[in-house]
RNA sequence: GGUCCCGUCGUCCAGGGGCCUAGGACGCCGGCCUUUCAAGCCGGAAACGCCAGUUCGAAUCUGGUCGGGACUGCCA
C-alpha cells in the first residue's frame, strides 16, 4: 500500500513554524517510504482566508525545500485540493449522514445549549452528555454527528501508542453550519477519506479531536488512517509559541537571513533525532532514517540561540560563490544603495573572510560596510577602549609614514612592514595593531586587519589613518 | 472543573532492566591558538521531578503523587 500523507495549513496566515515542522515530518515520512505528499489547502474559513496567504505559505513550504507530489498548484487526480471548491461536497455527505441516521438535525439554540451544559456539570456528568439527539427534529439548523455509545474509541497512534476515550466524553459535535458551511472536522475528514490519506501526523493539539474524526470516518463507511500526533512547540518562555514573543512564521526567519538547510536540520531536532550523536545533517540524510514512530512525545522548546549557532554551521560550509550571492543583497539593503561594480570585486576579495565569522546573513552588511561607506562615526567603546591610550599618536603617524612608501599594497607586504614598524618601535603586535583596526574600519571588531586595509586600497587606507589621527590630541 | 497528553543537564536529542561513575549538541565557564571578533582545538560545571513497589539489580517496569501542557466553539 502507497503512503499519502498531507498537509493541510489554513490560509489565515504565513506558515507557523508548527506548521512548517508539521508538514517537513509529513515530507520525510513520505520520502522516506516512497510515499505521496500532498498539500492542500483548507479554506473553509472564506472571511480570513486569502489567496495571497495560500501563496506565501506554499512559499515558503517551497523554501523549506519541500516538493508536492499532488495538491494545490500542482494539481493531481482529486482537482484543486481546496475546500471552498468542494462544498457542495461536504453538504452531501452531511445529509447522507443524516439519512443514515448516523447524524441528525439541531436547532436549538446556543442558550438553550448552554443551560444544558451546566446543568449537566451540576449534576456530574461527563460533559459530553450535555448535547445529544433532541426528541423533536426538524430539517433545519446544524447537523451533528450521533456519537455511538457502545463502546470507547481505541486507537493506535504512532506516537503515543495505545489512545482511547470514552464515548461519553465526547459530544454530538457540528459538522454541518446553519449555514451551510461545514466545519473543519468534517471538511478534513471527508478529505482525508476521498484522498485515501494513509497516515495523519499533526499537532498534538488535535489530539482529542482525533475520537471525532476516527467516529466521522467510520459512519461515513470509511477506515480511519494510522495517526501520529506530534509534540508541540513553545517558545524560550516554556509557553506555546506566541506571535508576541517570539518570529513565528517562517518568513520572519528568512528575512532575519536565516538559510533553509539550517531552518529544515533545526527543525527536525524537535522531537526527532538520526541517533544519539549525529546533529548536522542534509535532507537525504534525514529522509533515509526517518520514522513517525520515533518522533518524541514531549514538546519542544524553540532555541533561537541553538538555530542561529547551527545557520553559522551551514555558512561556514558553504561553497564561497553562494555565500557571495546570498550576502550581496543583505549588503545592499544595509548600505541603502547598490553596490558599483568595482566595489562588488572588492566585496568578492574580502567576502571568505566575513564568511568564517557571518551567524546571520545580515550581519555581512555591519562587517563589510567600512569598505563602501566613509566612516562619520567610530564605535564609541573601541574609541574609548582603544584609542585614548598613550602612544597611538605615534602609531597612527609612523604607520602612515612607513605606508606611504609602500607600493605593493597586499595584505603579505601590510603584514611583514607593520610588524617590522611595530618591532622597531618596540610595541606589541596587539597592542599596535588594534589602533589601526579601529582607523581603518571604524570598529575594534572587523574582518582581519591587513585584508581589510588591502580590500580598501592604498589611499583610502592611509586618509583613514590620517583622519583617526587627526582626531587625536597632537603630541 | 472535566477529558486527554507529557515529565533525562538551562534547552534539544540519545539511552527502553545490568554496557549509565547517564552519551551528543546549543548555551555557559576556563584554557590553547591568535592582530580584534569569530571559527577551530582542549577541558569543566550541569539532569533521570518525588515516594513507594517489582527485581539480585530500575533512568528504564508498575502504582501513586507532584508539576507542566493541550482540548473543552456553528475557529482551525
Amino acid at each position: 500500500m502507497t503512503i499519502r500523507v498531507r498537509i493541510a495549513p489554513s490560509p489565515t496566515g504565513n506558515l507557523h513554524v508548527g506548521t512548517a515542522r508539521a508538514a517537513l515530518f509529513n515530507w520525510l515520512y513520505a520520502r522516506a517510504n516512497d510515499g505521496v505528499f500532498i498539500v492542500r489547502s483548507d479554506d473553509t474559513d472564506l472571511e480570513r482566508s486569502t489567496k495571497e496567504y495560500e501563496e506565501g505559505i506554499l512559499d515558503s513550504l517551497r523554501w523549506l525545500g519541500l516538493d508536492w507530489d499532488e495538491g494545490v498548484e500542482v494539481g493531481g487526480p482529486h482537482g484543486g485540493y481546496r475546500q471552498s471548491a468542494r462544498f457542495d461536497r461536504y453538504r452531501e455527505v452531511a445529509e447522507k449522514l443524516v439519512a443514515s441516521g448516523a447524524a441528525y438535525y439541531d436547532d436549538r439554540s446556543t442558550e438553550e445549549l448552554e443551560g444544558a451544559r451546566q446543568r449537566a456539570q451540576k449534576e456530574g456528568l461527563h460533559p459530553g452528555h450535555y448535547i445529544r439527539r433532541p426528541d423533536s427534529q426538524e430539517s433545519a439548523g446544524v447537523i451533528r454527528l450521533s456519537i455511538p455509545q457502545d463502546a470507547p474509541i481505541v486507537f493506535d497512534d504512532l506516537v503515543r501508542d495505545e489512545v482511547s476515550f470514552e464515548p461519553q466524553d465526547v459530544d454530538d459535535f457540528v459538522i454541518l453550519r446553519s449555514n451551510g458551511v461545514p466545519t473543519y472536522h468534517l471538511a478534513s475528514t471527508v478529505d482525508d477519506v476521498d484522498y485515501g490519506i494513509t497516515h495523519v501526523a499533526r499537532g498534538e493539539d488535535l489530539l482529542p479531536s482525533t475520537p471525532k474524526h476516527i467516529l466521522l470516518t467510520r459512519a461515513m463507511g470509511a477506515v480511519e488512517p494510522t495517526y501520529a500526533h506530534l509534540p508541540l512547540l513553545f517558545g524560550t518562555d516554556g509557553k506555546k509559541l506566541s506571535k508576541r514573543h517570539d518570529a513565528t512564521s517562517l518568513t520572519d526567519y528568512r528575512d532575519a537571513g536565516y538559510l533553509p538547510d539550517a531552518v529544515f536540520n533545526y527543525l527536525c531536532l524537535l522531537g526527532w533525532s538520526v541517533d544519539g550523536d549525529t546533529t548536522i545533517f542534509s535532507r537525504d540524510q534525514a529522509a533515509a532514517s526517518f520514522d513517525l514512530a520515533d518522533v518524541s512525545k514531549n514538546p519542544a522548546i524553540f532555541d533561537p540561540e541553538k538555530l542561529k549557532w547551527m545557520n553559522g554551521e551551514y555558512i561556514r560550509s558553504m561553497d564561497p560563490a553562494i555565500f557571495q550571492e546570498l550576502a550581496l543583497p543583505f549588503v545592499t539593503k544595509s548600505l541603502g544603495r547598490p553596490l558599483t561594480e568595482p566595489e562588488v570585486d572588492v566585496f568578492w576579495e574580502i567576502s571568505p573572510l566575513v564568511q568564517e565569522r557571518t551567524k546571520l546573513l545580515p550581519e555581512v552588511g555591519d562587517q563589510v560596510g567600512f569598505l563602501f561607506s566613509e566612516i562619520e562615526n567610530y564605535d564609541s567603546a573601541s574609541w574609548q577602549k582603544v584609542m585614548t591610550k598613550d602612544g597611538v599618536p605615534e602609531i597612527l603617524a609612523a604607520a602612515i609614514a612607513r605606508l606611504s612608501g609602500v607600493d605593493n599594497w597586499d595584505a603579505g607586504t601590510l603584514d611583514s612592514e607593520l610588524r617590522a614598524l611595530l618591532a622597531e618601535m618596540e610595541i606589541g603586535v596587539g597592542k599596535g595593531l588594534q589602533p589601526m583596526r579601529v582607523a581603518i574600519t571604524g570598529s575594534s571588531i572587523s574582518p582581519p586587519l591587513f585584508e581589510s586595509m588591502a580590500a580598501l586600497g592604498k589611499d583610502r587606507s592611509l586618509a583613514r589613518l590620517q583622519q583617526a589621527r587627526d582626531q587625536l590630541p597632537a603630541t
